[in-house]
DNA sequence: TAAGCATATAAATATATAATTATATGTTGA
DNA sequence: TCAACATATAATTATATATTTATATGCTTA
């Protein structure tokens, strides 16, 4: 896979607006799958699938402690940037 | 459309490899369809469509010269700095 | 080891995006 | 104004992604 399509495909996969909430939610610090649904308020399959991908893209990581899986951001600063650098002056469509 | 959907979008738009092929080619300039077309290997019609969804993305716009018309980026800058961000240390896929 | 909780996966369906093909629109210059 | 060129749009088909529903797996603790 060239870089390329490995920058595109990281970019798709923050690029889906609930996987992009749970990427923020995700900077204050790891959650549980169950904690990461109560906050975007899905389903736990589609949870799980989500968190799947953000995984394979090496945007999240996960660790089980004991009964539950936590899921953290691998690089919270690299998301905080990009947030930052898109949303301080975003343009709005026209 | 809220500002997460709103990033979500941009990211969309970016997060495919031919779209993020152009928006790095336009890096060094601006660029006509048929030049566009030129470097990465599509029809025209294909072209358009994705230059089009990057301008309604708010990443590129276009200028008529002309016969032809030029697309640019609207924020070099940020793009750069994007991939700069994206691409310093970018992680493999497992 | 069985029950209960947490999470993942599979299968099915719904929906969105991409690419292709054909055709239309807009501009230029003879 | 017509021919030639450049680009856009529409319609179709192909393909990918998202969501739902059902079921499986993996811990934990009684």
């Amino acid at each position: 896979m060239s870089q390329n399509e490995n920058t595109a495909s990281f970019l798709k996969a923050l690029g889906h607006p609930v996987r992009l909430q749970i990427a923020r939610k995700l900077i204050d610090g790891e959650k549980c799958v169950r904690e990461v649904e109560n906050t975007v308020h899905i389903s736990q399959a589609n949870t799980s699938q989500h968190l799947s991908i953000l995984k394979v893209n090496g945007i999240v990581d996960c660790i089980r402690k004991g009964n539950v899986k936590c899921y953290f951001l691998k690089d919270p600063e690299k998301i905080q940037g990009l947030l930052a650098l898109l949303e301080n002056n975003i343009k709005e469509k026209g």
